[in-house]
DNA sequence: TTGTATGCGTTATCAC
DNA sequence: GTGATAACGCATACAA
């Protein structure tokens, strides 16, 4: 550890400055050399202009007016903070026990681009507010610990926010409850959870949506694609987009040949894997609804690949409506995410979240269907 | 900011702990009651195992073989800790002017799904070794000074990685070059900066082997779509692309009509728009360099939108060969980037990095063509 | 082998 | 209005 050159004038500093020291004339009006190749720090500001370190703290926190101070030293500090390139550690201030302007954000997929899209807007809101990013990693549950790892060093940020379902982590969630701060889970679903708010997109109503328009189009024969089991429980947004295509296929009496409802990695790979063994049952549907936007864009490929029209032999519709969706062949059918809405309504939770009163927050935002060349009539040589 | 409830038992703990306190006995073994709803300190330890603060912090910093304790204490130091669930304070820890275990990554669009990965990657390398991961954004021009801001308020963490071209940001340059700890720039060119370490894909190999395949295909009439200008100048991966296009084009002597080298933003639309007006030239290219894959998938898009076969009428290549580049329709042909090892390479650079000898490294390393569907042997009809 | 004392950069509470 | 000064939690040089 013999980095960080020894500075045996930190004390000598302090005793400089116990004494008027150098006068606030020309010598210490010249800045450029607070310490050497080290950040200034208030009381070197306060050095250079001549007055003590809790002033220049006064002054550069703003203090809301409650606290006087002559115009002309306040004009001085700013002035000598403004040369000096002063910067507050946020360190030294989270320590004091003040705000680290800091939101911890821990995402379960980074190239999941659905999340990464999340993370932009949540930091550009963020970044709105004046607060940071910090990204912690949840990977798969076999990285499980050092998530957790993420999460603890991370315990340093003013509030953290969970970015899709996280929930099959059960340390995580564990430590994350016995934390003191907000925490707010992003795209985990719907329903509550203790301790921690939730602002979650309405899956019921998407996919109503979606099947609303595949009815219309004629199609009986519909499968769905995704649901990522954990536990043996189906959790978070996809579960729900799951619960509520088989509700409605029950309450419109629709068949459900067996096969017909597929779990799959939520992957392109997944989708494709998906719709290949659709495509292998003896009766095949005409439609697919797939529960993420990756999946149906997999699907598609794997369409294409096995020579299937779409949306001449075979429907195919998303939930999420990334950027790329526009863009596949044919453009997708899906579902418009308020991803914007979403990240600032959970930048907002954790920032105001007082988390005195355990207020915890629950808030849906609905998505809204989209409609493109993906869905169409269902073929006429197949309605029967 | 009347929270945090006061907690007057500051003084007396320290106290408290002056005096040889409450003796080591039954009471003092009892844990659980730390200090009522705040985090453990090494103070809480030490009252609890009746040894003072700095023995704790020695026993749990596992100080290095050098300091010889007592075996005894330490168990029981350690058992302390493990009971009341101690956790070290990261911000005393970095205050005190240790590492933070933090390394700060500046992306440029972590909406750019290759970015997206990197910071996964990134992410992965860092998690590995320790390190947590604080997100700046750069975002576009415009919002130049909230990225500025993200790195200031970093500033606190052990280095900086920057993800992409972002020497298009004076500024921020600047100010990073100032800062007296480790900068590395990942994907941003292969051109050397004074001050920073530089980890680099070999964009003229990679473009190299891409002129090659569709040369050895019969094509002579190439199109290149690709480069956000800044400030006049192209910057970074994508100029280097785009020089070693013209010169490949002057090298083998290529005809390269008017319209051929186009400008577009790096997204899908870009893409498309491009190739939108490639096709509404006169004299039309049979294969298209994309310098990125999300240009060619748009470019992709687009000529399916147009009736145009993929291979058969055109050949559309790309580079960086992100996931969905095999899942898009038809599969592309492109350029695999060695994105763990760059990122691994990086993060290494970043933690080892004394920089006490301004020893600035540079990396370049190759990527690997990827032949899929998207290329093919020139139309006969159009071979003249 | 262990304890004491001190500093890291801020904020907040008192005095003057 | 402004200046001392005490924490905040931890690491470490120096004593004992």
């Amino acid at each position: 550890m013999a980095e960080k050159p020894k500075r045996p004038f930190a004390n000598g500093r302090t005793e400089a400055a116990r004494k008027p020291a150098r006068t606030v004339g020309t010598a210490a009006k010249q800045p450029g050399m607070p310490r050497p190749g080290r950040v200034p720090t208030m009381q070197d500001i306060a050095d250079a202009a001549g007055v003590s370190q809790s002033t220049v703290s006064r002054v550069l926190t703003g203090a809301p007016n409650a606290i006087p101070i002559n115009p002309a030293t306040r004009e001085r500090i700013l002035e000598m903070a403004r040369m000096m390139r002063y910067r507050p550690n946020p360190l030294a201030r989270g320590l004091r026990g003040a705000k680290t302007m800091l939101i911890g954000v821990i995402v379960r997929e980074i190239t999941d681009p659905f999340f990464a899209g999340a993370v932009d807007a949540i930091s550009i809101e963020a970044n709105r507010r004046g607060y940071n990013i910090i990204l912690g990693h949840a990977h798969s549950r076999t990285e499980e610990a050092m998530a957790l790892r993420a999460v603890l060093e991370t315990r340093h940020c003013d509030a953290i926010l969970l970015v899709g379902d996280t929930r099959d982590q059960p340390r995580l969630m564990e430590e994350l409850r016995r934390t003191n701060f907000p925490v707010v889970g992003l795209w985990q679903g719907t329903t509550p959870m203790p301790g921690i708010s939730i602002v979650g997109v309405d899956n019921r109503w998407g996919i109503d949506g979606l099947m609303d328009h595949l009815l219309g189009l004629g199609h009986r024969k519909i499968a769905f694609v995704g649901g990522a089991f954990l536990e043996g429980r189906l959790i978070g947004d996809i579960g729900e987009r799951r619960a509520t295509f088989l509700d409605r296929v029950a309450q419109d009496g629709l068949r459900l040949p067996d096969g017909f409802v597929r779990d799959a990695q939520n992957t392109l790979a997944g989708g494709a894997g998906a719709l290949e063994a659709l495509m292998a049952l003896p009766d095949r549907p005409t439609a697919v609804v797939a529960s993420t936007d990756q999946l149906a864009i997999g699907a598609l490929h794997q369409a294409a690949h096995m020579g299937l029209s779409v949306p001449g032999d075979l429907s195919i519709v998303g939930f999420d409506d990334l950027p790329m969706a526009e863009y596949a062949t044919p453009s997708l059918t899906t579902v418009c995410m308020p991803i914007a809405q979403m990240a600032a309504a959970g930048v907002r939770a954790a920032i105001e979240e007082e988390h005195d009163g355990e207020a915890v927050i629950v808030q849906i935002l609905r998505p809204q269907i989209v409609i493109r060349a993906s869905s169409g009539p269902v073929p006429v040589a197949i309605r029967q």
